[in-house]
DNA sequence: TATTGATACTTTAGACTTAAAATAAATCCG
DNA sequence: CGGATTTATTTTAAGTCTAAAGTATCAATA
């Protein structure tokens, strides 16, 4: 019917107070953790939507040019030598179908090339031009300052504190979705 | 040329090492605290990527149904008398626009109706219909236990913790665009 | 009352996303 | 060698998403 793929969804914001899950742990403490849960959830999700709507924004208006192809370049100019195509969508955590469109775009603006690999015809090799790495070096600059004017407000002796929660975090979901 | 808006991109991921911005603070230190501050952005981005996917596909493959379908249910579920649509956009924190089509099919599904108001012609209300509530709340205790499935393996006593360091980024990150 | 301006939505154009199907090239194996 | 399977990428279909322009409708006022 409908739903299908796409969306990338920058919404769920606020689901709040939904009923408890069924679950093992007894029963007061349990819901408990569940809303707080949810409630980190809900913070997480706001705490991206509004720091990439800011950075997307001004991408835009300062050069016009989108997150995306951005994270594409950032990703390469960390591999002088180029890199295979098939890297890209599992380093941006993206699907593979999604990025085709989007280094089509670079290769065609002169950001980057698209190569054949020698050895296996399946493989391509892309890799940032001269152009495209001096593009990305300006863009970065701005990126990184803009990040540090939207964050400077928070203390700085607690960033990495906050970053390694996140990490752990992060482990855990991973390891939650390794399981089944 | 191209950029144009769009996405909603859960791209960015892994920067890194970009050149310092210049900056008021003396040099060392500075350049640490941003990158502390890229660090921070792309875990934060990495963590809500990864729950946000799961949790999308999740939607999909049980319900044939999406997160931005569902959060509309959401802020309506809590609304029994109905809502203005125009508050749609802002609780969800996405534009007006986006919201059109998607209000659209709810309607069409029979999940929600959308009346005008008899005070003012522009303004629309929407609400839950009782089907819509049903199937809400179904997807909401699944929402519910796909999380808390997700999340288990991080510490409860933290999880308060770790919400209020994103509230007040949140706070922070709001301040800051607000001044200019 | 007729103009002006502000609101509340909708439409349009352009980009990004994903899942699933399709293509093409390489590898495995009988 | 030749078919079957795997792997790398592209294509397709369906949905978001935003910004900007367009359309009503209301409100204020000259």
């Amino acid at each position: 019917m409908f739903s299908g793929p796409g969306c990338r969804r920058r919404f769920d914001l606020a689901v709040a107070k939904e009923s408890p899950p069924v679950s093992p742990k007894s029963g007061v403490d349990q819901e408990a953790e569940y809303r707080a849960q949810t409630r980190l959830w809900l913070r997480l999700l706001a705490c991206t939507t509004l720091i990439e709507g800011e950075l997307r924004r001004r991408f835009r208006e300062e050069f016009d040019f989108t997150m995306p192809r951005f994270d594409v370049l950032a990703q390469l100019d960390r591999e002088p030598s180029g890199l295979v195509l098939g890297e890209l969508p599992k380093r941006l955590m993206v699907s593979a179908g999604n990025l085709t469109p989007i280094v089509d775009r670079l290769v065609e603006d002169g950001y980057i090339t698209r190569t054949p690999s020698n050895l296996d015809r399946r493989v391509q090799i892309v890799c940032m031009t001269v152009e495209g790495r001096k593009a990305f070096r300006r863009m970065a600059k701005s990126h990184g300052s803009w990040l540090a004017e939207l964050l400077a407000g928070f203390p700085a002796d607690r960033l990495e504190g906050l970053t390694g929660e996140l990490d752990e975090l992060k482990g855990v979901v991973r390891d939650a979705m390794q399981k089944p």
